[in-house]
This record gives structure tokens, C-alpha cells and sequence, in this order.
DNA sequence: CTTTTCTCCTGTATGC
DNA sequence: TGCATACAGGAGAAAA
């Protein structure tokens, strides 16, 4: 699933990829693609025509492109199998391809292809960039990022606020991992290997836990995501920008999620997996008891 | 305001 | 073999 580290891989493939190129045909092939944008499909390729892509940005799992000269911003969300692919100009339409842009240049054409259909395009405004404003970006951010949380890889994320604003919290901590307005790019996976590091069962209150404890979590889910990223930035091929291609070499590093009855790697106990917001957690019973009261 | 639940979607795996 | 069911889960709307 695309989180923070494969995102960026993606958003590096862009910049390499796409930037500085015009837009000279849009198409966008289902209704449901474009059911970010309110003015429809239509109108989101109409309006994509001409412009140039000046800019490739990202904030956790939200990628957009800068249009020139209309100042707005093609937002990208991969949903949990979007994939933004580079192919060879005019190739035929490609498995569950929702969406393709062409260029003036006639060089490779830039394809959006989702199994699930989770992810989606918009064409919207850029704004102020108030939550990142210690580090302010130049361009501003979408409307529909502007009430995303800065994530840990930013210049401006304050992780001191963000601990104390955890802490507030009446929720479990991974719920707290998982909400992209209190921090972003964290998602199931990153959350349970931060969790395993830290050595803290999920389903403990944000409230119940020390403020360095709150800390410890942020500093182990920022690194697992910079490891993750490490090994991504190596597997991407340069014609093409794959989303799979950056979780598949991770995976082998990861200690909990999707390990179920696997050995620990830390103690040996074999990890378990439990439901937890309509999805699965994994966890080590031993490096992270449950608290009380959860059966 | 805060917190939780529900819904969207389809390919793959599993069970009877 | 064939059909039904569970599962993967990000994010926003709706509900509590």
C-alpha cells in the first residue's frame, strides 16, 4: 500500500519524469476518477490542457503537481493501489488505466492505472500553506491538503506539538498514528512497525502514555519510513514510476505487519494479528502487552 | 468540538 | 469445480 516512503518514490519519479513538460491532451476515462474534482472529468481535462507542470510536491500520502501559468495544482492520491506510470507515447490503454495525459514534446505519456479505485485526481486552488508555515512552501498547498498535518520528513513538523496534541487524546495511540490531520504519511503498515519498535501495544490510550514514550513512537515511525524510503529510492527503475516496485523490497524487512505467526524478531514469540478499526494489527505479545481491559 | 463508524472498490485467497 | 465469503485499507462523510 502506498504510505509516505512509496509515495515519495513516486514523487521522484515525477520530478525526473514529468516536470517542465505541456500538457497537450487529457483524458480521464471513469466518472469516479475524477469524483474529487466537482466540476467533473470534463472540466478537470479541459483545464489541464496547455498548462505546464512546473512543480512536483508532496505532503504524506497527497502528491500534486504545480500547473503553469494557472498557479493551480493537479492533486494525487493513490488511494491503496494507484499507480502513476511513464510510458512510450500513444501505447495502448493499460489494465484498469483511469487516467492518461500527453505532451507536447511526444515523449512518454503519463498514465494513472487503480485496481481499487480508492485513489483519484483533482484540479483545485493553491492556498496559504498554514500548517507547514515554519517552513512555508513557495506555491502553497492544495485546498484539500490544507487541513493535512505536516508529516514527519517536513522542515515544519513540530513533533513537541504534535506529542502534547497526542497526548490530549482520549484514543488509542494507533488511531492517533493513523489520523493524517494530527500527523500525516503514516499508514497501517508504518504504524505497526513504529508500534513494534517502540514496543507499545496499539490499543494503549494516547492519554495513558508518557509524553517521551509519544515522542519515541514519532522518532521510530520517522526512521522505519526513512529505511523504507532508502531501500525504495533503489528499486526504482527509471522508465517508469511504480508504486509496487517501492514496497516489494521492504517488505522483507518488515518485523510485525503481515508476519502473523512468524517469530519476533527481537524475542521469538510468534507475532499475532488482531482487528482494529475494520483492519488488521500485528503486534508482538510479549515486546508489547495489551493493556488493560482489552480482551 | 471530539471521537467513532460506515462506505467506497475489485483481485486474490480460502472454505465448503 | 464452482460458488460464497473474507480480506486488503485511505479518507471523508455521517453519526454519536
Amino acid at each position: 500500500m502506498p504510505e509516505l516512503p512509496e509515495v515519495e518514490v513516486v514523487r521522484r519519479g515525477l520530478e525526473r519524469h514529468v516536470v517542465a513538460r505541456s500538457v497537450v491532451g487529457a483524458a480521464l476515462h471513469s466518472a469516479r476518477v475524477a469524483r474529487r474534482h466537482p466540476a467533473g472529468g470534463l472540466d478537470l481535462a479541459d483545464r489541464l490542457i496547455g498548462q505546464r507542470l512546473a512543480e512536483v510536491d508532496r505532503r504524506g500520502k497527497y502528491l500534486w503537481l504545480v500547473l503553469e501559468p494557472s498557479l493551480e495544482a493537479l492533486v494525487v492520491h493513490l488511494g491503496m493501489s494507484g499507480q502513476l506510470l511513464v510510458v512510450a507515447a500513444g501505447t495502448d490503454r493499460l489494465r484498469h488505466e483511469h487516467a492518461r495525459l500527453t505532451f507536447a514534446d511526444d515523449g512518454p505519456d503519463l498514465v494513472f492505472v487503480d485496481q481499487r479505485t480508492f485513489g483519484g485526481l483533482a484540479l483545485t486552488d493553491l492556498v496559504p500553506d498554514v500548517r507547514g508555515a515554519a517552513a512555508p512552501r513557495p506555491y502553497g498547498v492544495p485546498t484539500p491538503v490544507a487541513h493535512i498535518a505536516c508529516d514527519p520528513l517536513e522542515a515544519a513538523f513540530d513533533q513537541p506539538a504534535v506529542v502534547a496534541a497526542m497526548w490530549r487524546r482520549q484514543s488509542a495511540v494507533k488511531r492517533a498514528l493513523l489520523d493524517q490531520s494530527l500527523v500525516s504519511g503514516i499508514g497501517n503498515i508504518y504504524a505497526d512497525e513504529a508500534l513494534w519498535r517502540a514496543g507499545v501495544h496499539g490499543q494503549r490510550l494516547c492519554a495513558n502514555l508518557t509524553r517521551p514514550t509519544l515522542s519515541r513512537i514519532l522518532d521510530h515511525a520517522r526512521d522505519v519510513m526513512v529505511a523504507a524510503l532508502d531501500q525504495g529510492g533503489t528499486s526504482f527503475d527509471a522508465t517508469y514510476v511504480n508504486v509496487n516496485g517501492a514496497s516489494g523490497y521492504f517488505d522483507r524487512s518488515l518485523a510485525a505487519y503481515g508476519q502473523t505467526g512468524r517469530p519476533c524478531p527481537r524475542c521469538g514469540t510468534p507475532i499475532r494479528r488482531e482487528a482494529f478499526m475494520n483492519r488488521s494489527s500485528h503486534s508482538c505479545p510479549r515486546c508489547q502487552p495489551k493493556p488493560r481491559g482489552i480482551p
